[in-house]
DNA sequence: GATGAATGAGCTTTCATTCAT
DNA sequence: TATGAATGAAAGCTCATTCAT
């Protein structure tokens, strides 16, 4: 072991402050370009905008699903995060599932890559899915304990539901920048605990 | 009749059966591919499906944008037309705005180049969107008469509420295809005139 | 031999009335719209222009380029017999030579596809060369007759010279349609027996 | 020098020494292409004579037209400027003027794509034509000092009977390769001032 | 390691020619 | 026989990815 740490003495650190810095300014260039253009922008623009050439970007992401993967996750990681301790913030569980839809819509909503994320794969990955279904549960759990939430709403009807919303928010971006609070609260008052009738079953297909 | 069937000799379909035929194949396959996959597929995809060579489709479309709009707002009038009727046909103004909102879903929504061009344009063309637009005026119209509709409901949110659930539906058709049921549920209870407090302000940003 | 003339009774002039009436049509019009556009036109121009299918057309003339050669053959054979005719009645040998190239650029040097066809082959086609060939040496031994022609200028150096001018002609027909009388005028006089010069050899390449 | 050499170390050629030769393969093939063929040439045959790859070849000239533009240009200028030099260096006037001819029937018009553009647009561009009038302008002017020159030739009718030569040297390039000497032959005698008839006026047009 | 030039398959569109009606 | 719809091989251009410097 002494040998062993005597021959692995520094492996990481070597240069590795610069490969670090293009790494984050692709990370942050991405994010951006993806966010105002969506997935389907020319990777020329992000290595245009990150200061790097497309050979330092290719190796950093051999491949732009995985850069976009990549930014995606830490965008939706950090945004989550935050989400997630504003959540545990706020005492009044109600108050904290709204504020955590209008936090994902004020914040996510406008970024195009996400959003077409839902559609494509149903997010911006499985991990982040996951991270995100576990804080809305969370949030449904306090809710369901106050009785404040409408008895059958699921972690999964909560999420889509915020995937459907985050489109109404780029839809009317330009044309209505404030318009889908009024859809926010529709949705938040459909799912309240005043409307108890029976949500349809969840494999009702026909 | 038999004089009748004299007296029109069939005006001007002339020589024209199989460039219909042609056309007619290259809507319906058009219809499905660009439903299938978006408005991005390769044009060959659907030369190859409707059984016709390039020529032939930029014959009828001269421009792929155009075969686009062309298949997108028929598809759209089509179905618009439809649930125009069946709505007209449901004496109860709720259950017919219900109804319509239920068809939009399982007939439109499953189409990926709807639904983006909901996002990109805000509807298939500005006259899909009108027309549209005036038969959810209609309904609300009956609904705010018959008092079972939410104060202030515009028929803007209703239109962006379909295009949000519309996403929803693409988003679960492959692994949960009934659950926008419970969205649209949850919605159209947010939508109900139990729900007496105002929404927010149309042109609210902040 | 009566027998034949029984068993072939009139093998031609069988419905070829509109036969002969579209094939006038095709090259009225594909002589003017290739004048205007030049070879590179559209085959579909040209159908139009004459109110036939493509499919007569192509009946017609199997190929575009044997439509381009007959409608420029009959078009500059049109012409040539007209300027043939026009420069034998002409009684001075040199006003003949002038007027002739006055009238060939005047009336061909307008027409893109046979200006073009200079370039290319050297003419509409070798037939058509030959005949004006011959018509430019005529021309040329009368006026080397009568001693006003520069000696050793060869019907070649004629031929080429009124390609040369057709080019000019199509150059300036929209900045300064009369600037190629200027080149005529020039060019005749160095070609007027006050010239008394050698011209160089015709192969001398180098 | 020496210390100059070492004061300038190569300003910015840095890591361009690949691109430059290939923009320089892409510019020689293309010039040689265009020469050939003409303006219509596929792109893909450029790329494959100068050995690159189509990306290539955009990425240096963003649109075919620029390519052309560019190839056109620099050809035209660098046989411009030589010729200019020569001009220059000839002291008699009409040896100047002819040499310049001479030169330019020699080594430009063999070019398709030149000549061409003498049709299309008068020139290869703006620019190049300027250039060339203000060349030719002042080879018309030394003439016209020593009295050479027939009077009312204007710098115009210079440049376009140098257009229509160069349609006389491609004309007869495989043929008669040796031929146009002759037409310039006629041409500068007509031009030469033992001519003292007035040219026709320069917008006399019927 | 970083750079950005090079690659080439793939995309939309055109048009000479063929063929079913 | 006339028609014009159908064909499909290019053509111009883009862009994710690789590779020489």
């Amino acid at each position: 072991m002494t040998l062993a740490d005597h021959a692995v003495p520094a492996p990481r650190p070597v240069r590795r402050a610069d490969a670090e810095r293009n790494r984050a300014a692709i990370i942050k260039a991405a994010g951006e370009v993806f966010a105002e253009c969506g997935g389907g922008v020319d990777v020329r623009e992000i290595a245009r905008r990150s200061g790097v050439g497309m050979g330092t970007l290719y190796r950093h992401f051999p491949a732009k699903d995985e850069l976009l993967a990549t930014v995606l996750g830490q965008q939706f990681d950090a945004w989550l995060t935050d989400a997630h301790q504003r959540a545990m913030a706020t005492e009044d569980p109600w108050q904290a599932l709204a504020g955590f839809f209008e936090q994902l819509l004020t914040t996510q909503a406008g970024n195009r890559a996400v959003v077409e994320s839902y559609a494509a794969t149903g997010g911006p990955s499985e991990s982040c899915v996951q991270r995100c279904y576990s804080c809305i549960d969370e949030l449904r759990t306090r809710c369901v304990d106050a009785g404040v939430l409408r008895p059958g709403v699921t972690t999964d009807d909560l999420f889509l539901l915020s995937g459907a919303l985050s489109q109404a928010v780029l839809t009317t971006a330009e044309s209505n920048p404030g318009q889908w609070r009024r859809l926010l609260r529709i949705s938040l008052d459909g799912l309240s605990s005043r409307n108890t009738e029976p949500l349809p079953e969840r494999d009702a297909d026909a």
